[in-house]
DNA sequence: TCACTGTTAGTCTGGCTGGA
DNA sequence: TCCAGCCAGACTAACAGTGA
């Protein structure tokens, strides 16, 4: 609390103006005020924001505005005093703000306490959210914070063994490539887009994505909402526990290979040679070893460094090795496993097709891709038809649309339980 | 678009054990 | 030491249903 709103002036004494400082009018000066040490003026779209409103129709209520110039405020090192004195100063629809409520389109008057109480909370609200994340505005802050995560993930190969680990590991390297590409660190995706990428299923990706969110990797800033995506806050993990003394060890004696990403290439895992046994496919953990060698083949890794390096039980490591080794995309002998792919992309994916041919998982990845654009379709055209209609009978609950056939086509032919033979 | 829960049937992992 | 088989439990795909 920091008193009443009423009493204030501009601050011209306790803050001094830099070079930067403009000429715009004389109510927003404050807005471009910062002093020689800490404090810095606020972002260009925020200061027009303040100042007539530009960008309003962004935010869904005033309220959010509000709350959005308060995060840039506090983000820029300003006080709470300084932040009132420029909601003083900002346009008429901002300025208003504290002082009036509305609620279904009317305005009534707040009292003064209740205005108090209003500014006070959004300031408290803005300097907690600040606190538990904090801005990585620029393009390196960001990217060197998604390397660290990368670095982080390859660090720990034991939280990325078991039977759920490589499905997590690659969900959450298909979030990094997003994340990468679109240079923030709460990429947004859906289920069915990052399955596309992880060769996974889409229940598959909201099982890993649930199990990376309870492990403290991601942490979801914002739901689904109509046809938009939820967003996810990457992390790194609180005291991750250590790798064991043995796996460290075979770590540290690693020979040193180039990284895919440094020769310009991707993950195997998305081909429909690498897609799920259930298809026919060699299998994530397939995928995982393989994207564990060295890109180029030059160089080999042991049974005991592959083993360490996934994270996975030797037996897991050596049954795959050897289905590898039998559709020939890795050679193994005596000094280790080396991988067998061109080093040219195209020919590579050429030498994968003709591996899912083999194995007779052709066409995966483009059928669940083609099973989610209709899914994506159904759901368009319901949806259209729901907001459509929407009216009295939605609003007592009383209008009831058919569901979209999510799923659409044949039912799968069950194959015959192994078990039960 | 999405998330989430639940079901069914099949797959995978890894601990355990015994034989070579 | 290695390998193979057994088995329980975890996991996955596909699907149905619900709801925002």
């Amino acid at each position: 609390m920091t008193g009443p709103v009423a009493p204030r002036h501009p601050a011209t004494t306790t803050l001094t103006s830099d070079a930067a400082v403009s000429t715009a009018p004389p109510r927003t000066a404050v807005l471009q005020r910062t002093t020689p040490v800490t404090v810095r003026a606020l972002s260009e779209p925020m200061t027009a924001l303040l100042r007539d409103g530009t960008g309003l129709d962004r935010y869904a209520s005033r309220s959010e505005a509000v709350m959005a110039t308060a995060v840039a405020a506090v983000n820029a090192g300003w006080d709470e005093e300084t932040w009132r004195l420029a909601l003083e100063g900002a346009c008429e629809e901002i300025a208003a703000w504290a002082a009036t409520q509305i609620r279904q389109g009317r305005s009534r008057q707040r009292s003064a306490g209740d205005a108090e109480r209003h500014l006070s909370t959004t300031w408290r609200n803005a300097v907690a959210r600040v606190a538990e994340r904090p801005p990585t505005g620029d393009h390196f802050t960001v990217q060197a914070e998604l390397a660290e995560i990368d670095l982080t993930i390859s660090a720990h190969p034991h939280l990325w063994g078991k039977a759920s680990g490589p499905s997590d590991r690659a969900v959450l390297q298909v979030l990094l490539a997003i994340a990468r590409e679109a240079c923030t660190l709460t990429p947004s995706a859906s289920t069915r887009q990052v399955s596309e990428h992880a060769n996974v299923s889409p229940t598959t990706v909201t099982n890993a994505l649930r199990r990376l969110a309870k492990a403290g990797w991601v942490r979801q800033d914002s739901p689904a909402q109509g046809t938009l995506a939820p967003t996810w806050r990457l992390l790194r993990p609180e005291d991750l526990p250590a790798p064991a003394p043995e796996v460290a060890a075979v770590l540290e004696n690693l020979p040193v290979l180039p990284l895919a990403a440094a020769l310009g290439r991707t993950s195997v895992r998305a081909h429909d040679a690498f897609s799920h046994s259930i298809h026919g496919g060699l299998g994530r953990i397939a995928a995982r070893l393989v994207d564990l060698l060295d890109p180029t083949g030059a160089q080999r890794l042991t049974a005991a460094q592959l083993q360490a390096l996934s994270g996975l039980h030797r037996r897991t490591v050596t049954k795959h090795v050897r289905a590898l080794a039998l559709a020939g995309l890795v050679e193994v002998d005596h000094r280790g496993v080396r991988r067998v792919l061109e080093t040219d992309a195209a020919a590579a994916a050429e030498h994968l097709d003709d591996v899912a041919g083999e194995l007779g998982s052709t066409g995966v990845v483009a059928r669940r891709k083609a099973r989610h654009a209709a899914q994506r379709e159904a759901f368009t055209l319901w949806r259209v038809d729901f907001d459509a209609r929407r009216g009295w009978r939605v609003e007592r609950g009383l209008y009831r649309p058919e569901q979209p056939q999510l799923f659409a086509g044949p039912p799968r032919a069950r194959v015959p339980s192994q078990r039960a033979a």
